[in-house]
DNA sequence: GTTAGCATGTAAGGAGTTACATGATTTT
DNA sequence: AAAATCATGTAACTCCTTACATGCTAAC
């Protein structure tokens, strides 16, 4: 048991670390800011906030707070405000300082380079780097293969295959500048390993219609 | 129970039409010719098999038969190539025809269009123009998401979306373009409404690394 | 007055992976 | 003689979705 993805776990310290939020709004942010990649239920993200405040890295937050004047809540369902705790911080810290092989996979590249404004700049540097040479390799395999076999496959096959190979070296391209700028701004201004958050204030009371 | 997924069962059911095959050499297959969008490991492949033979759909033939002169199939443990029976072909054809909102999403699209080969011309475009207008709605949702909360974005977070959105922006070109070719197509030619398979023969007894 | 949005949750299930078990054959 | 490739399979597990249950408020 029970509900630690990986993947959303981390996107929701990762938020949470940015300001406290119950439920139905993380799940939004999810779904817009980090929600081209990967976009999550409800039945996904209650559960897995359970388990995140059993673990203690949140802790709940029943309406009674004062913190927000707008949003009278009278009526409207309770809703629970979820806040990362001192341990939440650490780890999510931990994991942002996690290379390993599965930070560029694809599952986990997207979200990790959502925080990267969190992320200290040799962490970045070897994640872009791992991202790109993986891509690299897949990219050896799709041409070996199709070298192989390009006579036999009818056009569509091999329409799709092309696409999929222009789509794989258009990311490397990206990738490409993104290293290049990240290195040029080493070469510049040579303070600062870990960003301040922007620090976003003015917290909107959110409106989003998902799908 | 058990192992009916869809995507694989099309998938496999497709592959078996072209020619039979044992269960190995058909997840090489799977990896490479359809393989960028999808990737399966034989702990769903075997079982997956084990249903369409159960449905009848497929039929066993242990290396008891003629069939290929290399690959003495002396030693070698005893593959099972497995074979489309009439009850397949016309379930497969079925799903060939079906235009449901799932054929374009993004599970599904990839392994539909590695098919359009047997596709007839219609359905062809009609998942082609669903495709495109689902990733135009997607556009909207993006550009609608991006317009309320550019400002409170960091860089990373902004780059993301701006290059996810671009991705995007890119299938529809390929899409509008595969559409106006297959409009052309209609207007010069207009017999053919299910194209023959272009018949692969000499059948390579494959040669593939996955990892 | 009904649809849409806000808000939280659970149970069941779907689709797949990993790790394991087994064993022969070819290549290095 | 070790490593890779061929070949088939199973059990346990992961991660996530769907469908349901509940109930309130704002807008059309």
């Amino acid at each position: 048991m029970s509900r630690r993805s990986g993947v959303l776990e981390f996107a929701v310290l990762g938020l949470l670390r940015e300001s406290p939020m119950h439920g139905y709004e993380l799940r939004k942010r999810l779904n817009t800011s980090l929600g081209v990649f990967r976009a999550f239920s409800y039945g996904s993200l209650y559960p897995c906030l359970k388990e995140l405040v059993r673990q203690g890295w949140l802790a709940e937050e029943t309406g009674s707070g004062a913190e927000d004047s707008r949003a009278p809540l009278a009526g409207r369902r309770a809703r629970i405000v979820y806040r990362l705790t001192a341990e939440g911080k650490e780890r999510f810290e931990e994991l942002l300082d996690q290379t390993g092989p599965d930070a560029w996979e694809d599952e986990h590249f997207g979200v990790r380079f959502a925080f990267f404004g969190q992320t200290s700049r040799d962490v970045r540097m070897r994640v872009l780097e791992g991202r790109r040479s993986r891509l690299e390799e897949r990219l050896a395999k799709m041409r070996a293969s199709l070298a192989r076999t390009r006579e036999k496959l009818d056009t569509y096959t091999l329409e799709l295959q092309r696409h999929g190979m222009e789509s794989v070296e258009r990311e490397v391209r990206w990738l490409n500048e993104l290293i290049e700028s990240e290195r040029e701004g080493r070469d510049r201004n040579d303070q600062r390993g870990r960003g301040a958050t922007p620090e976003r204030d003015e917290r909107s009371p959110s409106d989003e219609n998902d799908n």
